[in-house]
DNA sequence: TTTTCTAGGTAGGTCAGTCTACCTAGATGA
DNA sequence: TCATCTAGGTAGACTGACCTACCTAGAAAA
């Protein structure tokens, strides 16, 4: 590599930087290639990190996937609460979730946007695996989110609240992994649109 | 196994068996472990069948993952048509494709229910993948018959109907995703009465 | 001085795919 | 009806690549 044993020269000698790297380098492969094509050895060598730094950091491969799970749950909330501060009411509570996600399909991933890296992890787990449950709980919490400004646009409704949560999730999952069979975020676009003509119908 | 070496206690002698045989136990295997999780081995051990026969019938394991989705689609598409059967005017026919990804989620798997196959495969395989491609494919065939039978419930208003098809489409899929988060059918029975809800107020 | 990092290696397993050598059901032809 | 041929089946060893997880020895940082 070149590189002087100096230092100065590598970035990342910092103390806890390991473990940042580790995790934005998983986040990286474990997005565009998926959790079980990702090996160690490249997650390592991309973050510029000994191997056993990882291993100093996280307990087992396991454990990396479900710091991951948690830190794009928590990535994907950063983006929402960025929208909501610039949303008003109700109606821009909802728009603000959908304009979330699509922020999360604007990102420059390497191999294109693939859709819900939560959902995509999802299918890889086994049964059982924790991460399985990480994941329909990130699910459940947007339905909340969305009965909650709901419930602001339907007072004394929330059985309509509720309902209307749901429908507006499962249109944005659906637009979100057809986005991601397409690699192009219109399919978002049009679900944004549909949920505003659905809020205004209400 | 204690079976005897003769013919008639072998069911996998018979000529072309393990091809059939093969294609049952990966789409088992597959399905419910997802595919990069289950190996060649576990495959033909599985099928009752020699590791050669999986080689003579396809030309890799890839090549074995392209006709497991190829037969998934299929598969679909014959309870599509069975529930089609049965179905009257527009509305039955969309109701019919709901009603199919309803009976597809209520199979016996081991697992239980994970989703739509299709799409858990999709999220396994790398960006260029011709897989990702029959999956997509897969996707607009089903909005395709959508929009036909909205065609019926809205002549001379094609582009209604193409909208309408798109907004059915992400609800079934969105709540697809949900229900393999959940390994039950309760959100399936859900987008189906918002689908017949939307059709009212057509 | 103690902690945390580094590079690189090792152990033990699993993977896809190939190969050899043999077997058998069923079509073909006498 | 019987002998033969052959496509497609069998069991299981084997290769080379790659995987996770852990280890070592020394450098750097606090």
């Amino acid at each position: 590599m070149g590189e002087t044993a100096t230092a100065a020269g590598r970035p990342g000698r910092r103390r806890g930087a390991a473990r940042e790297r580790l995790l934005a380098a998983a986040a990286r492969r474990f997005y565009a290639d998926g959790v079980g094509a990702t090996g160690i050895d490249t997650i390592t060598a991309e973050a510029n990190v000994a191997k056993m730094s990882l291993y100093n950091n996280f307990s087992s491969k396991a454990d990396l996937v479900m710091a991951y799970l948690d830190a794009r749950h928590a990535e994907w909330l950063s983006l929402y609460r960025r929208r909501l501060e610039e949303a008003e009411g109700g109606r821009g509570g909802v728009l603000a979730v959908f304009d979330a996600y699509a922020d999360h399909a604007a990102f420059a991933y390497e191999n294109g946007f693939r859709g819900c890296g939560l959902l995509n992890a999802a299918a890889e787990l086994p049964a059982g695996h924790a991460g399985r449950a990480v994941v329909r709980r990130h699910k459940e919490e947007v339905e909340d989110l969305l009965a909650g400004h709901l419930d602001e646009l339907l007072p004394g409704r929330p059985g309509q609240a509720r309902a209307v949560a749901e429908h507006l999730s499962f249109l944005l999952e659906g637009a979100v992994a057809r986005a991601g069979l397409e690699g192009a975020g219109t399919r978002l676009e049009h679900a944004r649109s549909m949920a505003a003509d659905l809020l205004d119908r209400l």
